[in-house]
DNA sequence: CGGCTATTTGAATCAGATCAACCCGGGTGG
DNA sequence: CCACCCGGGTTGATCTGATTCAAATAGCCG
């Protein structure tokens, strides 16, 4: 997975191969815009699978592009439950939460083992006024967030069960892949257990489980041991209640030639 | 409610009295930066109780500033299902949503009389331009949306009916009134229906009725015909599972004098 | 092999949904 | 002034999707 890591630890992210910059804050910046951005990080961070990016309680003051791996954020109950509020792919801002030096309300953990770039908020003011599209698309970033965060709350107040498993995996595979047509049989490798699963869709591990059984009954996918395979694609849409241009809403959309108006680098160059 | 109002229709909205100065983007500017900021709005628009301001579908080419009045924002489901996504007070902004042009995937009908003042998409590059803290403080609104959007998951996900009914109403209570102690038995005028407060919390109106008679009969609050009454604070933020901290961070924090972190515009004066 | 974590399956239970009346207050129109 | 209507709100009986508890299995790693 993180050929970037080869050299652990040590090694700083090169912006030139950045995997971030297809779809994320430094998306479409040119070499030197992205040179100049670069100029207020801080050191990168490199974290194994399973650890915290920032505690809960402290204070939070950078921001975190997640260069490479998976990562998701949640909240815990006094009682213990959790609900996770949604996944992190690579190009997705992590600490831009509370302002400023107040205490984070919502953990962020790894996944897979990940590379993260950093820049301290401080650096936010000065980089926007020279670069005063940046808070722009910053605000675009967030508010694309917010409205994923929507549609998950959309699933878990009023989906079923076997709507909101079919909505969330569909949903990581696309933005996994940053697009799809929505026809192929697709497998790919999913770093969750049923455990996540349940704690993003408001379910029980175990309820997770029959629903993931049915499914693969029904031929619709199979899901077990990290491993996604959707069979039937057409059906798993349908079930998913998924129509073909809100899959582009999730991801930066189109990517390659700009499938028009869903882009969020083209959505900033019009609104300039 | 709605003094603003009184030359109905054609009024235009006064930036200097404007209450979306108190929390929100035009917080804490001066009064010359806000004039800069007005020239690029269009006209204000005035809406009736019940309202839709944008329609699900079409494509949506300007945000809009809340000036007065209360909204909410939804989805439906094909077969009918509403879910209510959050709750738009004075000072929230609407319409910042899918970048550009792209078909609108939410709704904002409107629970009171309203206003909103409007700037067009394309004016906010310009703007950003010339005032570029603009876009830092549009993306930390945005950010907070977010973050409320994550507490509202983690209500329906993971929380009881009477937790989620106790946390939501405590919540409009607060943002309403811009911060609370806690401490004061207080009533309002809360222009829902009980279904409103299902859709928005994931739950059917008839189970909500039910949960309000407890949550009266147990002597904690009353809500009925749009009239909220908390009478015992503590044992409701108990019941709710809010800590005092959080209590701020639902509005711009403390107003008065800036409680320290929370506060928005402080936040972006920092940063710069 | 032994220990660990994840998955699987069954049985009992429960929170909340659904269905179906009925009530209440405030317009509206006759 | 009254009859009617209509959009909430209330209440009960019943149903069910999902939880809980518990025990067995399966893969993974040292």
């Amino acid at each position: 997975m993180a050929n970037i890591m080869k050299a652990p630890g040590s090694a700083r992210v090169d912006c030139e191969t950045c995997q971030a910059r297809v779809d994320g804050l430094c998306a479409g910046y040119s070499a030197s815009t992205v040179e100049f951005i670069s100029g207020y990080r801080t050191n990168d961070r490199h974290l194994k699978a399973g650890q915290d990016l920032l505690n809960l309680g402290g204070p939070c003051d950078a921001i975190f592009n997640l260069v490479d791996g998976w990562m998701f954020r949640y909240t815990i109950l006094a009682d213990g439950r959790r609900q996770i509020l949604d996944f992190a792919l690579p190009g997705a801002i992590l600490g831009f939460d509370s302002p400023l030096g107040a205490t984070i309300t919502f953990g962020a953990q790894t996944l897979t083992d990940v590379v993260v770039c950093v820049i301290p908020h401080k650096a936010l003011g000065p980089l926007s006024q020279r670069q005063p599209d940046l808070g722009l698309r910053l605000a675009w970033l967030m508010s694309r967030e917010r409205s994923l965060s929507f549609d998950h709350l959309t699933s878990v107040g009023r989906r079923s069960a076997h709507e909101r498993i079919a909505r969330l995996l569909l949903e990581l595979f696309v933005r996994s892949r940053s697009g799809w047509t929505g026809y192929q049989i697709e497998e790919m490798h999913l770093p969750l257990t049923q455990e996540h699963i349940g704690d993003a869709t408001g379910l029980t591990g175990v309820h997770v489980n029959r629903v993931l059984r049915d499914l693969g009954k029904e031929g619709i996918l199979k899901f077990s041991y990290r491993r996604l395979s959707i069979l039937e694609p057409d059906k798993l849409m349908d079930l998913a209640g998924i129509d073909q241009e809100l899959l582009q809403s999730w991801t930066g959309s189109g990517r390659s030639e700009a499938r028009a108006q869903g882009d969020l680098a083209e959505g900033c160059r019009q609104a300039a």
